[in-house]
RNA sequence: GCCGUCCUAGCUCAGUUGGUGGAGCACUCGGCUGUUAACCGAGCGGUCGCCGGUUCGAGUCCGGCGGACGGCGCCA
């Protein structure tokens, strides 16, 4: 075996070798059969390639084995690499072996699926082509954000996953039972990012988070994985260009990596390469609003967060992600502090991706007023004990602050342009399913 | 938390005014020397989600329960 050179079957199509005998192993794909002649499609990590198997050509139990092989049986060949106009990729192999590694049972994934029943089956759906071509952008994307970062000279900087506090509002927090205490499971790293900053200034992380939220969307999941960024010495402006920067990044190493992965996909690779060279552009929340109530005729009331609908009226006027800065301070989180140019505004934003994928990115400025936090926390029913070491962090040498998540799954499925976000995750967790 | 849709063969679905449960795909067997998620013939395959009610008779009507999926709110 140690001896074999296995060809992928992205080098046989590329190299377009005719007559060039070649190894390959794989999975079948599909399988037709007529009489003497058998058709099985292999399918590799690389692509799929017709190996044509006819009676006479091999031993003949390996040309029945080629005949009684279903569809996911992995198997090694050895074919001469022919040109083919009826083969399905222009080339093809004409079989001289074939070994069955392993008859696989009838798949239960065929021709007619519901999207539940590909949940339950998840382990095996995995290996379809949409799923594959998903997980092969979500690796490029995350390789696209640590480059991103450590080229700009962040550091990675690792939170716990299990906390004390909270952050984003108790009823979404997963309870883990920790020795006779209890804990909860990481919403975001950005309080422990907070104290980092003072002595590493720059850090980023990506990893799971987990939000207990009862949200029965194609845009939620409970276990997601967020890339958050924290620096020290940065304002609101300085963090969003960043964050334009960063998805930009993302969508640029996409399409320089992923363009048989997009076209699988169906997607226009023109369109998302006219995002990647755009300026994103920033507007205000109260810009927003008069964009929604003059040209889409609604009546949005100053001070109530966008909806879902509002976001998705909105992105009717864009044609690229977009920033929304200065939402209502009242309806913000207690980390989230005033706008001193506009009081009755926070120094945050969101991040909005066109189409109906939602806010992708959601970030501010820091809050450097203990009073005041002190104050929102005790209106939010929070014991602030627990956020001492937080507000310490105000007390030795505080500077101006900023950070932001940006959720990986959500990026993956815009630029991917799945109708849920499920797909963007090899096995999702959602409040009704946690399962594969 | 609120609202909606669905539950019949392994999968996707039909099933009329209540009257002996069907098709396609998958699988098995047979046929076919160029198929394109092939084609032709045959076969295998059912606790109609569960419990109760109405009825001579319920997949179908009524009540309850369970499960799956989606939308809103909230958020990445």
């Amino acid at each position: 075996m140690s001896e074999v050179r296995w060809k992928k079957i992205e080098e046989i199509l590329d190299e377009k070798r005719t007559d060039e005998t070649v190894h390959l192993h794989g999975w079948i794909y599909r399988t037709r059969s007529s009489g003497n002649i058998a058709f099985t499609v292999i399918r590799d990590v690389t692509g799929t390639i017709q190996a044509t198997v006819k009676k006479g050509n091999l031993p003949d139990n390996e040309f029945e084995d080629a005949k009684k092989a279903l569809i996911e049986s992995s198997v090694e060949l050895k074919g001469i690499v022919k040109e083919d106009k009826r083969a399905p990729e222009g080339y093809e192999l004409q079989v001289k072996g074939f070994n069955v590694v392993n008859f696989a049972e009838p798949f239960p994934i065929v021709k007619d699926q519901s999207p539940e029943f590909l949940l339950d089956q998840r382990h095996l759906w995995i290996r379809s082509q949409k799923l594959t071509s998903i997980l092969k952008i979500r690796s490029t994307a995350v390789g696209a954000i640590h480059k991103f970062f450590r080229d700009r000279g962040y550091f990675e900087f690792d939170a716990p996953i299990l906390q004390p506090n909270q952050c984003e509002g108790g009823s979404t927090l997963f309870e883990v039972k920790y020795y006779d205490n209890k804990t909860y499971l990481s919403q975001t790293w950005q309080l422990y990012a907070e104290a980092a900053v003072f002595s590493l200034e720059k850090i980023y992380n990506m990893g799971p988070t987990f939000r207990a939220e009862r949200s029965k969307t194609s845009r939620h999941l409970s276990e997601f994985w967020m890339a958050e960024m924290e620096a020290a010495w940065m304002d609101l402006h300085n963090v969003t260009e960043i964050a334009k920067e960063e998805v930009k990044f993302i969508l640029s190493e996409v399409l320089k990596h992923n363009k048989r992965e997009l076209n699988l996909l169906k997607q226009d690779i023109n369109k998302l390469q006219h995002i990647a060279e755009s300026e994103f552009s920033t507007i205000t929340y109260t810009k927003a609003l008069e964009i929604l109530n003059e040209k889409e005729n609604m009546n949005v009331q100053w001070g109530k967060d966008l909806r879902t609908i509002e976001e998705n009226k909105l992105m009717n006027h864009f044609d690229t992600p977009i920033v929304v800065t200065n939402y209502p301070l009242e309806i913000m989180a207690f980390y989230k502090p005033k706008d001193p140019d506009d009081p009755k505004t926070a120094l945050c934003f969101d991040m909005i991706a066109p189409g109906e994928y939602g806010e992708i990115v959601g970030g501010s400025q820091r809050n450097l007023d203990v009073e005041d936090m002190e104050k929102k926390l005790k209106e939010s029913g929070e014991n602030i004990e627990n956020y001492e070491w937080y507000f310490d962090l105000r007390r030795y040498g505080s500077v101006p602050h900023s950070g932001y998540g940006l959720g990986v799954e959500r990026v993956v499925a815009w630029i991917c342009g799945i109708d849920n976000i499920k797909d963007a995750i090899p096995f999702p967790r959602t409040i009704l399913r946690f399962r594969p």
